[in-house]
DNA sequence: TTAAATGTAATAAAATATGTTACAATTTGG
DNA sequence: CCAAATTGTAACATATTTTATTACATTTAA
């Protein structure tokens, strides 16, 4: 997770919860990011694939939550973002002739998945709402 | 932490803890990994800095760990190739005219913060003893 | 004194991430 | 119906990060 994807998919959602219901576009929302709009734009399909926003196409378009924001976890959001783990990649190409290497990964599959766990654990307990709610 | 850093230190680690004492070659270390020697010796440059591991140059130079593998936690080898922060980078250019846009940053570091810490304190139960063991 | 190792700088290559352009499709209002 | 504004997405370009490689000075044991 070494990108801005999960920042900038939670300005994206903090920009919607303070417009409850109003439908704001891409363009709009990318200049309180300070970002091109089609990034704003595939952030928000991939959000839409989450079930967490909802956009209409057109004239007067753009884009609002689908759900209240109290019903919004981050971890909803951190797992729509998400792409790898998070502590890293396991190593590409360990040696099987080797205990240690042909058994690694097996094991740091084990811990990065329970460290991330107590990520989404964490990111569970806390919604949109509380998030957005300083702003 | 999209790269395989802690994965190599780990692997790195294991393979030192399963020689104690040994002074192990970074080429031979290289050769269990899969990777460039290069690659091994700088990892091993940053967990000395860390005062896990110790180096002897010259013929039958090699590496071994500085601590006893019961005495190593896995957040020390975390916190020794740490970079960046765990859920990503925060946004770059934020619009400051903007409520959300100028006050983000800061919302989201404190979040990040909390997440990592949830990571660390999870990594600071287990050592490289444990993890090691099955090998 | 030679061989084998570390330490590290410099550079190259590969992989990821971000930015940009373009344009079809959609929708509203005049 | 038409023009304007928007989404959706593909294709491509640029920038950044990660990994690999080469080179070589330095250290140390036999």
């Amino acid at each position: 997770m070494n990108n801005t994807r999960l920042s900038t998919a939670l300005h994206i959602l903090s920009l919607l919860a303070h417009n409850d219901g109003n439908l704001l576009t891409s363009e709009w929302i990318a200049g309180s990011i300070g970002v091109n709009p089609v990034i704003v734009r595939k952030e928000i399909s991939v959000l839409k694939k989450a079930g967490l926003v909802e956009s209409l196409a057109g004239k007067e378009g753009g884009t609002r939550l689908a759900l209240s924001a109290k019903k919004i976890k981050l971890a909803d959001v951190y797992q729509a973002v998400r792409q790898s783990s998070l502590l890293g990649k396991q190593n590409q190409h360990p040696n099987p002739a080797c205990p240690v290497g042909k058994n690694i990964n097996a094991e740091l599959a084990t811990l990065y998945a329970e460290a991330e766990q107590k990520v989404l654990n964490f990111l569970g307990k806390k919604t949109l709402a509380e998030f957005s709610k300083v702003f």
